[in-house]
DNA sequence: TTAGAATTTCAGTAATTCCTGAAATTGAGA
DNA sequence: TCTCAATTTCAGGAATTACTGAAATTCTAA
């Protein structure tokens, strides 16, 4: 397997930034390659492209599949599997976003709404009153990430172009009664 | 320093995710227990409710303040400095996304539009067109997270509350042209 | 059913990250 | 300026995580 320098680049720094999102080297590069690759690849062409062993491949594979990252395939009259990543970066942005959540919030609603259900002591009125402030805002901020990701990924890109300028609708104006008005019609 | 086991729990769940963050296990537990403490704690008060060494705690705080997460001060006719986190929910969250997104964004953005600036070969054609998608999309996002960090924190509650439902403000509709109209009276 | 190619598992080692105690530095009050 | 409490730095050891090669397992097609 040949790597073009560009290519390269992009593996070589998405192996870099593995430990700062929270994967190891080899499953960024890899998954940099693949993201890349104009056609699927299998798991030799990817041990030759990146030079690590076969077992490690095998692994950051199994990895990146456990986060939805890539899909593989049969060739006919082949029996090795082949490796993509998702077409659609909108798609690959949802799936990341939800695997993330999954792993690092989920753990700790889980461990706030658990934790408030039982009765405390007066002294811990104030630590209670805390961990409340934070499950409001991250059940608050799940629940609207699970919104968007029902939306269209055009419908998304238009309301981030939109920016700020969505608040606008939120004032209880004029304008936001005659949509309302305009709406129930 | 005696520690509730109401906040025991919560501070040990934070030493656990801290990997899963980003961060190490000592560092989360600090923020924890500044996080659930109702008055300000000096280094030595989380010495004796953490139970690690003192220079470990002075370099988790050290990383804690690099990511903007706690603030300290001084108490009168005592030098030592005591830490807390900021009261505000809101505006850790705000700090956290921003933090994140120059840790693990912006490197990205960087090198795909060095990279991107650069001439490319015909087979590299398909590599570009997908880092260019990926730089799109970055772009795209961090803008809007830019722009809804510049709203206060109750209009963007009320953003999420409304959740999906922002959507209907998009379609090319009766609604939207009313509105627009409005708003430009 | 079997041969052997493809893949996975796993124990051991390498590499990295974390944490500590000791030493160095800082800085406020005398 | 000096003293000493408070804080930081840092080298080295501990703990964790990553990676490899060899062995085991899986699976297709003959």
């Amino acid at each position: 397997m040949d790597v073009s320098p560009l290519k390269q680049r992009f593996i070589l720094h998405f192996g870099e930034m593995g430990s700062r999102w929270g994967i190891n080297r080899t499953v960024g590069q890899i998954y940099a390659l693949l993201y890349v690759s104009e056609k699927p690849l299998n798991a030799d062409q990817i041990v030759q492209a990146l030079g690590m062993s076969r077992s490690n491949v095998s692994m950051g594979l199994k990895e990146l599949q456990s986060w939805r990252l890539t899909r593989s395939q049969h060739m006919p009259g082949d029996r090795r599997e082949y490796f993509t990543a998702p077409e659609d970066i909108w798609e690959i942005f949802r799936v990341l976003i939800e695997e993330r959540r999954k792993r690092e919030i989920d753990p700790t609603l889980t461990l706030l709404r658990d934790a408030l259900m039982e009765e405390h002591s007066a002294e811990d009125e104030h630590a209670a009153k805390r961990m409340a402030d934070m499950l409001e805002l991250l059940e608050l901020a799940t629940e609207w990430a699970d919104d968007l990701q029902d939306l269209p990924p055009k419908t998304v890109v238009q309301l981030m172009k939109l920016g700020g300028g969505v608040s606008k609708f939120l004032k209880p104006s004029k304008a936001r009664k005659a949509v309302d008005t305009i709406e129930n019609t």
